[in-house]
DNA sequence: TAGATTGTTAATCGATTAACAATC
DNA sequence: TAGATTGTTAATCGATTAACAATC
């Protein structure tokens, strides 16, 4: 359906436009124009209209784009037009906390189930759903559709269990195991590294307390970009 | 100190090399040539040599780079040869598991104090460390030293807590909130949108299944990019 | 020394920004 | 109609890749 490939930074923007046409939303703004998102959102208005158009002409000459068609629109392009079932492998800390995530049900993220290898958690239940042993995961992955798999589990354990969902036919994997999971091309896989972007943060703090040091203002006091 | 600014392309990718290096060094690997870690890690050649001659030549013609000498040096450019304290603020699901994620301590990012609003979180202890009441936040930022403040709070609360925290002298927050906060530019803001990343999941997740439909297939076959 | 591989310059590619005709 | 703002083409900018001389 789709005429030329979409650029990968283009995607990664997508879900920004997304949140703030919410926001707008939210304040019952009814049109924006790409001028004025473009000052809101601190990027160029030329970008807003390039972004857009990748999909179509979802604005009007002279009046700008109607905030709540554009969030619907945008939401279909994202897939958020449908719902999804997913289910959390690693139910330490950070599975828990996901599971709990209310948010995500609202965008149409479902979790219907919860996988551990610790007999200890075995029975506990989040927000109603028991956490299982992941030897029914094949059993329950069979009798339910799974659209998503999400992996909160060490980084060692991480690529064999990936394997293992792949092989049970889930095309779709949210992994936050501090590892690069080698996967079929047809196998999505989205990454959160929480400690590369912690690094990022030091990096950025770092070269911030360089450039104060007064010894060393006049050598390089160039704006950082953002 | 550095000599010209360096593309947060760049900075994005090395903490994927400090991976990637750290895995080779668990697996005694002594030396490693540009090309064997594109390979591994799928990227150019060129680009890992481009990259890294932006901090300064740390190979040897003929040989390649030494594993624990590239780890060493990447880790001091990325500012992890020194310690953090942290503070988290929004002691819900996400910040008790990221106060309970002790892979960060090995990095340097120690937490040092964990806040809410909630008075029923008041006093409980997570690693030791007990949860207080955000009207002590002032006191504690006065008495000890704190590098980095973790926002796990809500959308509508993260802007006015990272205005106060900003008023209290930290120069760095990790936010954890779906909303953009507008502060001073010498604060360093390193943003983790969790639901961003799920979007691009089922927009990648939406892509592939039209792709898949078998009318569609002649249409737009090509590979999509990674 | 010969082979390997870096550091670095030059060429290519892609993404962003500017400009403006089309049009509401 | 006149003014505003899009959709889109062209120009610019920056990032990636290719190539190869330098050198271990």
């Amino acid at each position: 359906m789709q005429e030329k490939e979409i650029s990968l930074a283009v995607i990664k923007r997508l879900p920004r436009y997304y949140r703030y046409l919410g926001e707008l939303l939210e304040n019952d703004v009814v049109r924006i124009s790409s001028k004025e998102l473009s000052e809101r959102m601190k990027v160029t208005a030329s970008q807003i209209r390039q972004d857009l158009n990748n999909f179509g002409g979802f604005g009007q000459q002279g009046y700008g784009y109607n905030v709540e068609y554009l969030y619907t629109e945008i939401g279909k392009i994202l897939g958020l037009d449908r719902k999804y079932n997913i289910i959390i492998i690693g139910a330490g800390n950070l599975g828990q906390a996901l599971s709990n995530y209310t948010d995500f049900e609202r965008r149409g993220f479902y979790v219907t189930g919860i996988f551990d290898t610790n007999p200890r958690l075995e029975g506990i239940s989040i927000r109603g759903i028991e956490i299982q042993m992941i030897e029914n995961l094949e059993k329950f992955v069979k009798n339910n559709p799974v659209h998503i798999a999400v992996l909160t589990l060490p980084r060692l354990k991480a690529p064999q269990v990936a394997k293992e969902v792949v092989g049970l036919g889930i095309k779709a994997i949210w992994n936050f195991a501090p590892v690069d999971l080698n996967l079929p091309p047809d196998v999505i896989v989205e990454n959160v590294h929480l400690a590369e972007s912690l690094m990022r943060l030091s990096y950025d703090l770092k070269a911030s307390e360089d450039n104060t040091k007064p010894f060393e203002k006049e050598a390089d006091n160039k704006n950082k970009g953002n």
